[in-house]
DNA sequence: TCAAGGAATGAACTATGGTTCACAGTTTGA
DNA sequence: TCAAACTGTGAACCATAGTTCATTCCTTGA
């Protein structure tokens, strides 16, 4: 007689949500924030507008919950690259060049986690995100100076011009057209690896 | 009897336009294109809403002019740089360190100018605004490499990776809070100017 | 099968901000 | 001074996109 909520109401409910989910940062993927209209999400998740409201109280709070979800599992990978073993210079290449990489299969989204400003309560999220990436780096460079294999530079600095560096070439306006493919892709990753590395090492072989 | 524009009232109209120009570019100065509302455009220029219109189109097109206007001037700056006498080394680095100290001492107006999106009307200004800036490193760049001064990197590459590294490193989200005053921003072109020249040239000598 | 209550719906509402336009005010040349 | 032509005005209009809510539908436990 009266309703309780079953285990498997909880989880149709809960399917819906990353439906929705889903929808909203696969229309963000391919068009920007702009693309993901609450009604526009609604549809592509097979909803009604108003159902979108159950999930989240307010849009922005959606595109937060898109950016954190997203945004910490590439943190996460990142940040592994910088725990591992091995030299400082090996985990600056190995982080960039595995961003870069990742960063390069959905270039539409990376920008829009990036770089495209939204709304300020997305905004807030998502800068935390690119601090986090940029803390990343300048732990590896701050092992790197101690160690004496970089030079003496300011590594909060130097973090923030990896950040931006790569970001511009590899997702940014400047960047190559997209659907260049592998092969170009791979000499960008090269490219953008070597020139962050050579910044902050002093100097690098050429690798390709 | 026929009414025919005078002297002088070609000069009010355009001293009026002029006026309305400053007062957005003013706006988006300090709080961005989001400040940039028609209604306060007008209020700051003391005229009416609808006088906005009689000068512009649309307020896209008066976005736009503002984006082509500050960035004429600041490519100009830039490529007057590149065309001069020098190293590839020492115009490369002249280049930056002129660059960043002009953009520090309009942050907020370089982001808009840079960065922050808009509509696609004005996105396409800013666009060739920030090629241009590119096309001019580039330039510095190969002439490096022709000479042997520089590695063999792929100069569109780098030179997007230098206009993402300042741009971020000095008025991105990641660039220290505003105030910080003349030491900190000092020490900040200092660094960013020797990331850019490390990455390009390979190696360079400490300076402060 | 049925009543209770949560979930879904989507048309209507609202807020924001760009644009228009009928009208009033000015300038010009005679 | 006067009429023609241009310029300025700002309230009203419109388009977009986020949010609400009365209603309908579905699930639950008896």
């Amino acid at each position: 007689m009266v309703y309780r909520q079953t285990e498997n109401a909880t989880k149709r409910l809960a399917d819906k949500r990353a439906r929705i989910l889903a929808a909203a940062r696969d229309l963000v993927a391919d068009g920007g924030w702009a693309a993901a209209q609450v009604d526009h999400v609604a549809a592509k998740a097979g909803v009604a507008t108003g159902t979108v409201y159950r999930h989240w109280s307010s849009k922005a709070e959606l595109c937060a919950e898109i950016v954190a979800t997203v945004s910490a599992r590439e943190v996460g990978i990142v940040k592994a690259v910088a725990d591992a073993d091995g030299s400082p210079v090996e985990k600056l290449d190995a982080a960039i060049r595995t961003f870069a990489s990742r960063a390069l299969r959905g270039r539409r989204l990376a920008y829009a986690l990036i770089a495209e400003p939204v709304d300020p309560e997305v905004e807030t999220v998502r800068l935390d995100y690119r601090a986090q990436l940029a803390r990343c780096l300048e732990r590896i460079l701050r092992e790197g100076i101690m160690r004496g294999a970089f030079p003496r530079l300011d590594p909060a600095v130097a973090a923030a011009c990896i950040v931006g560096a790569f970001m511009e070439a590899l997702v940014g306006p400047l960047a190559p057209a997209k659907g260049t493919g592998p092969r170009a892709d791979r000499h960008l990753i090269e490219q953008i690896t070597q020139f962050c590395l050579r910044a902050s090492v002093g100097m690098t072989e050429q690798k390709a």
